[in-house]
DNA sequence: GGAATAGTGTCTGTTAGACAGTATTGG
DNA sequence: CCAATACTGTCTAACAGACACTATTCC
């Protein structure tokens, strides 16, 4: 049936044919932790990509982790209802926040049919972190990707979502400048590495830091941060020997296969 | 309110909150004509990117072009929806076919709380031309993107929609292999040189078919065809001289801003 | 021969990749 | 001095980009 013919026998007002009985948007919270190592001398910090979840404690799915939701309202746009979920989950303004996908399986709620959308956010860890001590209503979990999705049994087909979340934020690290979500505003080239080496494992530079600092087609993507005398900004941080701080401008390079 | 909250308050039964009224799938069904150029030898035809639509013939926007598209139903997943419709609309089965992501302002359609899911197509040209003449029940069009964007009044926010759609398939064209969509089996590099510029009109390469044949790095994408004899398969379909033919592998290179 | 497409030659400067080596500084 | 990170030197092969040049075949 076309859909004109449907709209026109459906008419304006009759409900003649089933609805939804929901449309929730989920979110992934993704977050990067860092812990100290012991060592002799200052040393970078491990990182690790960790997700924020939710356990359930009703029917169904109760007591399995979920990703944190909501149901969208009829006054607001379903990016919308997930800003507004993101806000009340973290306490948290303008984090990063992505459009991932629909998922629409039936039978994927045993509640009815129920249409999600899924979203992804890049959320500061102190965010998370406050949020996990707060709040005693919900019982909230902060886990590593890999934990999540080997070892937990996840509610509805949030383990799919996870995994569509994890492949896309891989994707959106080596596509777009979306490192800059997990740095501060000035950083170094061995932070930067780091971040992109904790979402995406398989990346590896030898001369990471030449290629970024010394190849015309990547120039533009950061700039060295100098103070108001035009001096080099530095720090040491992380490292004995002080590193140059850079940041992120507001190019991105457009990639293709075939050039 | 948290999910959780509200799925407790809502219940299982009790149509508690407001649903929405309909969730269609909406298809961006795009396709390459080619038009043969006349010219004293012969010569690559010159080809458009056009985009299917039909006529509304029912309130709202009763007469103005709209993408075709149809209800989602309790039984099946949105791209099911999509894949049924682009089945009702073109006859075949088979296309690419590919989510481009969620439509729900509020207002977006007069008739009620209608959350559209939209899709992109490729399809092949003689699909769609067979289609606009053999369909009377509804007017069809065949619009170049171009004229479809600037000088259509199109229905809902289906320019929106189609602005997003074009976006998403010229960054698909250069960063995945959809470019087989749009050629036959074997073709040779400069009928894909031709698609690519047709889908991205910067795309500008002055040595395409060095780099695609000679360079160690774009090994993979493309191979020659040859016979069973291993002798190198070329057309002259559209050069006096024979062309080398060619076909994509499975292979889709990785790309990534940093390295 | 002309037209149209399909390539190849050639040159210069840039980049990739590997790996060794030097620099800086707190402990 | 040692450890840890931050670079720089160096060398070779590969690649990019520009542009001229040759190749093939039908008309």
């Amino acid at each position: 049936m076309s859909k004109e013919q449907e709209m026109d026998s459906r008419g304006n007002e009759g409900k003649k044919y089933r609805t939804p009985d929901g449309i929730p948007a989920d979110i992934v919270m993704f977050t990067l932790t860092r812990q100290e190592r012991k060592a002799s001398t200052k040393s970078l910090p491990r990182f690790d990509l960790k997700v924020m979840l939710i356990r359930r404690r009703s029917w169904p799915f109760a007591g399995a982790w979920a990703l944190p939701g909501g149901f969208s309202q009829e006054d607001e746009s379903l990016f919308e209802t997930a800003r507004r979920e993101l806000k009340e989950e973290t306490g948290v303004d303008g984090s990063h926040l992505e459009y991932l996908g629909v998922y629409s399986k039936p039978g994927r709620d045993p509640r009815g049919w129920i249409i999600s959308h899924a979203f992804f956010a890049l959320v500061e860890e102190w965010v998370l972190e406050k949020r996990q001590s707060a709040d005693d209503a919900q019982e909230v979990g902060l886990f590593t990707v890999k934990e999540a999705l080997e070892e937990l049994d996840l509610a509805f087909d949030h383990r799919e979502i996870l995994a569509d979340a994890y492949l896309r934020i891989q994707q959106q690290m080596l596509h777009t400048t979306i490192a800059k979500q997990f740095l501060p505003p000035h950083f170094t080239l061995g932070e930067l590495y780091q971040v992109i080496q904790t979402v995406v494992p398989d990346f590896a530079e030898l001369n990471f830091i030449r290629k970024i600092t010394s190849t015309r087609s990547r120039q533009g993507i950061l700039e060295e941060v100098r103070d108001e005398n035009g001096k080099p900004m530095l720090s040491n941080q992380y490292s004995q020997r002080p590193a140059q701080l850079y940041r992120f401008t507001d190019f991105t390079p457009q990639l293709s296969i075939y050039t």
